[in-house]
DNA sequence: TATGAATGAGCATTCATTCAT
DNA sequence: TATGAATGAATGCTCATTCAT
């Protein structure tokens, strides 16, 4: 009974130990300068015992981009469900994107800045019509922008095409910040991001 | 007399050449996935001719990316150079460099989104201080946002903040439409760059 | 039960079966100029399966040596533990010693002629104060020496110097006929050795 | 004229001059670890220049070996020709060997330490009745213990193996002070030097 | 479930050497 | 006489992956 139990939960917990020791590596190193070999010497495992749990290297990079996107559209689901004038909720959506981002810096670089060559192996096409596994997630920029544009005249009516410009003005945001963090002299973050948050989303209105 | 030049011509084209493989290699697999015997092969040299034009892997890197800013330099330049309101000014400035990344993806590619693990074996005090290699073309980023400051009331007076935000704002855009380029149901390409362009120099104004 | 201890025993067989491979290797070639490839080729295994067993080709060399100077430092024990008079014990010493390296070649060879650039991975202290890894070989010549000075009147009173004067004059012999074992016209070598060492000893008398 | 002499003496200088250069890098890094280029930089000259004046690698080896012996004869000649007693004479011939040795470490590691794979491309036959290039160095060896054989009372009277035997001793200490010089924590080189051939020859005598 | 053993393919780089000039 | 360009072969070593157990 409580064996068979045991069992599942020691080999899920397994799972997420790789997944783990893999996602921090592909994030610090890169992908490709990671191998199975290092991944599972962190985890002090055989390398072949990765292959039980995933069938090769790309799907562990897959797991770990489908799990960034659970993490995400739960914080950005509690923005939602908060209280709050329109835009500033949306306004507060795109920060939460961003400190996502700098604080899972891991998740973000390997889903969002890694070349993913081999696409999932398997690939459902709902997920293909609704943004991929992501969908979750910019759903809710969606949602946002609408309610918006529903609360007051904004520049744009074009709900979708301004989401879309609005995730990449976050993207360039959180993406430049973790690559050229050492590399680049910025100035003070938190302005940073304010500015191009609150300058994005005025930028929308009339 | 013509032979001494011929042969001169010969040694810089097959530079160029090495060049333009190695760029269009690495913008599509990524630098890591790419090896000096891929590149030879394309190039249809035996992979040792490479290292009589270049020292190693990282020096064709490096000569990818300077002459990656020099392009781009030279095409902000001319936005520089030319007449019109300071607002409108940047406003081409920054379309331009989205231009410049959308239509040389692989340099763009290569230069601002490859991480430089190594840095250049020559690295000058100058280019430390300067933003390194890419410091020209953030130069004039500052100058035009200094000049619309100059000229009008802004929501925010710190010249190189700003500036850093809008380098964000364009740099997500660039990025986003070169990677997902396929993966994700873009709306109409330009309308999304006018969207990010307009509202952030928008957001910028008072 | 018997499985696993198959294992073990193959796994130490393949061990040493690539030691002999490279010791012979060494020995006819020079360290530099065999490569990995060519050991594996000769006990027809992959490169990598030697990565299997030792951390790299310098850590082969110093099994060799390390190998080399305890089957030595064997046969002279057994010179040590037998009884005679002290004069004769170093005589006979000096010819095991000798003797050891003709019908070792490889070994000594490898151990003795080849230019150690790289250390040993690890290296104790002690190994260091007692002159590497063949100190206890060393330290038998020392004994034998002491012995005889304290036994009868001699030329030279420093144990030290007269010992390493010993080893040099027998190094001399045993490489000598060794590598020029073909390309010289020798007299007979049982001769030599003798004339050598028995020069040697009586040298070292009053 | 004088245009035919002088380019006879520049092809001549530059010869030594690769010589020279091949001769210190080969008994630095040892022969396998010094490439043609290697030698070439050093010379400030193309690698393809060394090939206009030496056949391949091998010869550069083998041209020194030969230039190392004639050093070696010239400075025994001097010994033959002075005045003394037959074994003083003796000995001081085998302490210039030594001496040889450790002053042009260069010439001794690379005639007599290192391992010639391929034989010169020309031998005569006469050389192979002579020892070898080393023929007119070894009889000197010869004369000098016949000599002393004629003189007085000998242990052996064999001369050719005494000689060798001799050769063997000289040959241990030079070749193991020159090897193991920093490896082995030697007593003062002169002592050491000083036991060894004494004692070599007074075992010779009776 | 987990692993140790094994490998073919690949890596960046250097080699000695040739050839046209 | 000298060289710059070029290369096939080789170097030590690491890779992702498989397979028998």
């Amino acid at each position: 009974m409580g064996v068979t139990e045991r069992k599942v939960r020691e080999k899920a917990a397994l799972r997420q130990e790789i997944l783990a020791a893999a996602r921090e590596l592909f994030a610090k190193h890169g992908y490709e300068s990671v191998s199975m070999r290092k991944i599972a010497e962190r985890i002090e495992y055989s390398p072949t015992t990765i292959y039980l749990h995933f069938r090769d290297k790309g799907e562990l990079l897959n797991e770990i981009c489908t799990e960034t996107f659970q993490l995400l559209s739960k914080k950005l689901a509690k923005v939602v469900a908060s209280e709050g004038d329109p835009v500033d909720l949306l306004r507060r959506g795109l920060r939460v994107y961003v400190d996502f981002g700098l604080s899972h810096p891991n998740h973000y670089r390997t889903t969002f800045m890694t070349p993913h060559q081999h696409p999932p192996h398997t690939v459902s096409l709902d997920q293909k019509i609704n943004f991929g596994t992501g969908g979750q997630a910019f759903q809710y920029l969606l949602d946002a922008v609408g309610r918006v544009m529903a609360t007051g005249p904004t520049r744009q009516t074009d709900v979708m095409a301004t989401s879309q410009a609005l995730w990449m003005t976050i993207h360039g945001v959180t993406s430049l910040l973790i690559t050229k963090e050492l590399e680049f002299p910025w100035s003070d973050k938190n302005l940073l991001i304010d500015i191009a948050i609150a300058g994005a989303v005025k930028g929308l209105l009339r």
